[in-house]
DNA sequence: TCGACTGTCCATTCATATCC
DNA sequence: GGATATGAATGGACAGTCGA
């Protein structure tokens, strides 16, 4: 009783949503949109209860096989299914024992289960797909279905993603963290744009440098005035908001005033 | 207003691939 | 072969949200 509450609760979470998905879609429950407004289980509408219930009772038929094959397509791992409670010796032994993905090497089996499970979401059957299903995409499993690399993007594709980020800003109230974070990002796919810097030297350049790289760098045109113009409105609107040290000189920092590291950057990046 | 809770950000760690 | 990049798992910190 205590894993199906945990269950209805973990499932209407954000952590949980893709989890619920795939009970939706597997389980041919209606999809219905849940509300994750950090409201618990006792306090959502009746209708909201009697799905999130239904997809948490048929997850947990079969135990665990079908359990696991679930949080392995919805990519759940078990950190996020254990973390916050104590979890009962039969739940957390499965989860564990299955769901632990470090050190895991995936099948050619699973690996054609992926596909068809992506064939039948109509999603795009590739190798990072599959590998992202399976858990490594790197595995040679997943390499199977890898194509070709993708190619760069076009400027009207460029121009396309731009305008994204400047609508993800605009729904975001002014001064609001997030709004901030994403005002940093538009700066550095900015720069990164104009100046064709690796993600190492966008990480670590300094105020100086990049002042002196817009003003007389070897960019010529509207090129530089660009760039000057995204470090000049990234110094007065965003980076003294981000600021904690004043002998802090990176350019770009991370939302706790630090130097971003490598991953964090990948992550905003491939968020995007 | 405050406390509980949720969601997001990102640092750390490890494994592996790619480049020079 | 070393340096660097990429990708995944994990968990802590903290901002945001909501109800009492």
């Amino acid at each position: 009783m205590d894993v199906l509450h945990r269950m209805c609760n973990f499932l209407s979470s954000t952590k949980g949503k893709k989890l619920l998905a795939v009970a939706a879609g597997e389980s041919r429950l209606v999809d219905m949109a849940v509300t994750s407004n950090g409201r618990d289980f006792e306090s959502r509408p009746l209708i909201e209860r009697h799905y999130l219930l239904l997809a948490a009772l048929w997850l947990l038929m079969d135990w665990p096989d079908r359990f696991v094959q679930a949080c392995i397509l919805a990519r759940t791992t078990q950190s996020r299914l254990l973390s916050d409670w104590e979890p009962p010796y039969w739940f957390e032994s499965e989860v564990r024992k299955r769901l632990d993905r470090s050190g895991y090497t995936p099948t050619e089996e699973e690996a054609k289960h992926a596909a068809a499970y992506l064939e039948r979401t109509q999603q795009r059957v590739s190798g990072k797909s599959v590998g992202q299903l399976i858990g490594n995409p790197d595995s040679m499993a997943a390499t199977a279905y890898r194509k070709q690399k993708p190619r760069t993007m076009t400027e009207e594709e460029m121009e396309r993603f731009f305008a994204g980020i400047d609508e993800a800003i605009r729904s975001k109230p002014k001064g609001s963290r997030a709004r901030l974070l994403l005002e940093r990002d538009r700066a550095i796919f900015w720069f990164i744009r104009l100046t064709g810097m690796s993600q190492r030297q966008v990480r670590t350049i300094t105020v100086a440098e990049a002042l002196a790289l817009a003003k007389m760098g070897r960019l010529a045109g509207p090129g530089r005035s660009k760039l000057e113009g995204v470090v000049l409105s990234y110094l007065r609107d965003v980076r003294p908001a981000l600021v904690k040290s004043r002998d802090n000189r990176i350019l770009f920092l991370a939302a706790n005033g630090s130097e971003m590291c490598a991953e964090a950057l990948r992550q905003r990046f491939v968020g995007k």
